[in-house]
DNA sequence: GTGAAAGCGCTAACAG
DNA sequence: CTGTTAGCGCTTTCAC
């Protein structure tokens, strides 16, 4: 074991000068300086982190909670993070919890045991009040939770969604479905409210039959699709909360001869390169930038304000 | 602070005894466990995981080495591990390369560190020489390494490329193009090797200027079906490394009224679920086991048997 | 400028 | 079964 007490003794200084060389504080005599620079090259010496993070109660290392890896949208998101990380000297551990409340809960386990200074989290499982004991200002959301208190960096999906319908109806749509990723979780309840708050605006109430759960993949679009063409009464537009479900949805429409958008008409959120590709009109959400400002957010002290960013639509041709 | 001392002190015990029961270890008569127990729940105490890391010398977490984190195929790789590495108690970390080699031994250089247990390369970009000095049993590779000594887990993409090739061929395709994400690298030049030996076995030497490089996402493919249709002589058909890449042809080409598979043959790798939904002749590549395997690998002690993974073809309509 | 020494919090060998 | 004690390797105050 090379440590800093065998390269002290080589050096002929103390452990307290090597430790000053190491970490580049000033006042150290320049001749002991190369001294203890030569004997760190001579024993090959390398820091032990450990010893660090132990020593100076931090480990420059945070934490993502995530549900999936295999979603293009946490890894934009994570990407998001990790740039933003990387330039602060930080590192990113994951906690995957596939939406499994004890793994979400093993997460914040471990920021308490100082393995991780922080958490972001992208998507939660665990209801607030479980969570209250363990949030602080290493903490970030990526949704609008309501205490003013925690960090949050999230998506107006609120007006996202009333534009969309706002955007459906000029094209004379009024029976419109909604599919979704799931049905709980601040987002979506936000979505759903703006769905609601605007169909009955409008007055085009909600049709229970026409919203569709649990879509996340590629695959569940076109299951979605299939379901649409058993229904009786069909909507003629669906609002979709994501690209990769929409695309499964075309793909299948076109095996079908269902015409899109003149059989129905799809709109999308996610502006996910797929969505270019394919033609898919959709809203674009800057999800790379949810995860950059989430980092940001946890450095910064104090009470920063929440980050609330905009989705923009891009027409393509799917409505 | 509250420590294992606090609370051997109201325990009444000694810091070993706290230890003893913290971690489980028989030999502690049952009244002082519960003695510590109780101290535990009332002093809301919390094990500091840096002292247990620094004390043990182990940090039960294991790095993950990768270039992007937006591509399905990293997100597939990483869910194999990560699903691997709970089972077994350890977590991530995340190494994120953009193919930088600075940042790549970065990773090593965290590991020496001890700030993970070992290292998981999912494709590299410094050269096997500049990382000799740190490979140890606890570092996988990913690829065909040539050294016995190294771990590794990799596909076949040699005798995949070959049959590839010889079900072009019995499809009466001569004319066969290449589109690679890469040009180095062992898998790439794995892959490139099966090519140029297949390809000069049947007669039909490869024509350079029929290989597309550096494709990775949808867009790419787009952008190769654009470089295709402005050839003068054409491949009819490409065998190309990517679903996603393949899927960005299917749907440019759809755009400009090239027919596939008549115009131009795609025969794809990976079976994304992109390719079931989009009917694209795929090579199914064990992805997810990789990153499986790796990590069972990563676990295994003396020098274990390296795990080579086939792939498998999935007709559907592009050919 | 520099060194001694007291932590940081836990583990484990050893002695009893 | 249990306690003492010596680490693990680095940081940082304080005194000189």
């Amino acid at each position: 074991m090379t440590n800093i007490r065998s390269i002290a003794k080589l050096a002929g200084v103390s452990v307290s000068t090597v430790s000053r060389v190491l970490n580049e504080h000033p006042y150290v005599k320049e001749e002991k300086r190369q001294k203890v620079l030569e004997a760190v090259e001579q024993l090959n010496y390398i820091k032990n982190a450990n010893a660090v993070h132990l020593s100076k109660g931090k480990t420059y290392s945070i934490g993502v909670v995530l549900p999936y890896l295999n979603l293009p949208y946490f890894g934009e998101i994570l990407q998001g993070i990790a740039g933003e990380a990387l330039k602060h000297g930080y590192h990113l551990q994951l906690f995957q919890t596939n939406y499994d409340r004890g793994a979400e809960l093993d997460a914040f386990h471990r920021m308490q045991m100082k393995e991780v200074d922080g958490l972001i989290l992208t998507s939660r499982s665990n209801s607030l009040d479980v969570l209250a004991p363990f949030i602080g200002p290493n903490v970030v959301f990526c949704e609008n939770v309501y205490d003013p208190t925690y960090k949050k960096v999230f998506i107006n999906h609120y007006e996202g969604i009333r534009n969309g319908l706002k955007y459906l109806y000029s094209k004379g749509h009024s029976r419109i479905g909604l599919c979704l990723n799931r049905t709980f979780g601040t987002n979506s309840e936000e979505r759903i409210r703006g769905f609601y708050d605007s169909s009955e605006a409008a007055g085009h109430p909600v049709r229970e039959e026409w919203i569709f759960n649990d879509c996340y993949h590629l695959q569940d679009g076109r299951e979605v699709v299939k379901a649409w063409e058993q229904k009786k009464e069909k909507p003629s537009a669906l609002i979709v909360t994501s690209d990769q479900v929409s695309a499964g949805m075309v793909t299948e429409a076109g095996k079908r001869g269902i015409r899109i958008p003149d059989d129905l008409a799809i709109l999308s959120f996610d502006n996910h390169p797929i969505a270019d590709a394919m033609d898919i009109t959709s809203f674009e959400v800057p999800i790379r930038k949810v995860g950059e400002e989430s980092f940001k957010l946890f450095l910064e002290n104090g009470n920063p304000q929440p980050v609330l960013l905009e989705t923009t639509l891009l027409e393509r041709g799917t409505v």
